[in-house]
DNA sequence: GCCTCCAAGTTGTCAGACAACTTCGCTATC
DNA sequence: GATAGCGAAGTTGTCTGACAACTTGGAGGC
């Protein structure tokens, strides 16, 4: 109903989506089948199919031939890393108040392992921007931003503060299709040990991050040392099988 | 062609990736209009759709209204935490070769945590199997499996020596339909450091793994301790806004 | 030179039909 | 009476054809 913004088959697995999530269908339900269901939708079968086609790459449903549509009793996650993107919702999806102390950004020159990814010169100046994230007043995550100064200038990471980051370079025709984080334990040492008000070699979990568009152009990378018992960090795996065949 | 032995749009879906994970299909190549490759594969036009939409939500290809279906630059990532399961072919991946050392397997009393997620009584003996997982010789993983003993039981434990678990569950009809996986940062003490041969202290990344069925039920817990410099542990991450739109 | 508009090409959606498969009740048989 | 086999009904999978919505590039006018 009213204005598909996005496309039909979208709107059809949200509403589907929030169906399940609002448990209206229970995990084990069998769906009304698919005539059925596309008529009370209002929708042709092949948009419902393409709907749902969504959900179960997703493992939300399950389809089985010439039995029924069958929902998963997948679990619902707060923290599915493969998921959220923005630290301050992961947060917030803890049921913790998000907030942020001691940012400050600049240029300065980029590492190397940076430069690479970014496609810069090594110790080319790139914009960054460092900050700590809190939740309900605790800090939690040092977390540190480089982008191209071409993208967003130094003084623009200042502006948007609060703002999303990515929010900037979606509005800069630059939307971030995807990333790849890479997760190593840590111990705090020195200056992210101050910054996160814990003593020196407390255990840390950093994520090193690479944000691409769909065109494959690196747009930011981001190294975020989280406090070890601060939040779950998890990851919803799918299947060994990629195909659906039993026996 | 020969036999479509799962449905034919994951048949479809899976040439495509070969294609383009084979680099014929390269990462800003705009593919054939969905009639001409419909027609080029003998399928037909809405199965192709079906095909190219688990790829989509994949994010290996991306569509675009009135204009065509492009090959997204996602990178090809050899340890994707979403995808794989096996630590074994997350060894090979990394073109290493994966042994097992130090195996041991019987029935033991569940921890606290382990009989809650397998839902049995706290104390009740489950078949345990623990194992050192090593690349090109080197300890780089210790494992430990629970699983309830109605499904495998401790002997049954021994007889798979190198067969997978999986395939043990899946031959009991038991097949694993997906898992979370929670990570934290650890540091290697007493018996861990032991069976890894590492001074205590040593840096870990720790993932609690629990499988379950496409019905919810819980079929096994694991527990690995991996050393924080074997290999890196990486996730794709899908963009933060669900839907494709543009501003 | 620049802007507007149109036509061709592409993906999105719709409709109807039939095939493949599962499920369950009925029937025939032992 | 119990059981194996059969078949009809219901469900998802695939095919075909058509039209709508949208993008792109070039032709044409200003």
């Amino acid at each position: 109903m009213s204005a598909p913004r996005r496309s039909l088959r979208h709107s059809i697995a949200e509403g589907l989506r929030e169906r399940i999530a609002a448990r209206k269908l229970a995990p084990g339900d069998r769906l009304p089948s698919e005539p059925e269901l596309a008529r009370s939708l209002g929708v042709s079968r092949s948009s419902l199919r393409a709907g749902i086609a969504l959900l179960e790459e997703d493992g939300l449903i399950r389809r089985l031939h010439g039995s029924g549509t069958y929902v998963t009793h997948r679990p619902l996650m707060r923290n599915d890393l493969s998921r959220n993107f923005a630290v301050s919702s992961m947060i917030a999806a803890m049921g913790l108040e998000p907030g942020t102390v001691d940012e400050h950004c600049g240029a300065e020159p980029a590492p190397a392992e940076v430069a690479h990814e970014l496609g810069v010169e090594q110790g080319a100046p790139v914009s960054t921007l460092r900050r700590v994230r809190t939740a309900d007043g605790r800090r939690v995550v040092d977390a540190i931003d480089w982008c191209r100064t071409d993208l967003i200038g130094p003084d623009e990471m200042r502006d948007l503060e609060g703002g999303s980051i990515y929010a900037a370079l979606a509005g800069r025709g630059m939307r971030v299709h995807h990333a790849v984080a890479t997760m190593t334990p840590d111990v705090a040492v020195d200056e992210v040990a101050e910054r996160l008000a814990v003593p020196r070699g407390s255990l840390l979990l950093t994520l090193f991050q690479v944000d691409s568009t769909a065109d494959g152009v690196v747009v930011l990378v981001s190294r975020e040392h989280h406090l070890a018992d601060a939040f779950q960090i998890s990851v919803y795996r799918r299947g060994p099988g990629d195909g659906e065949d039993d026996r």
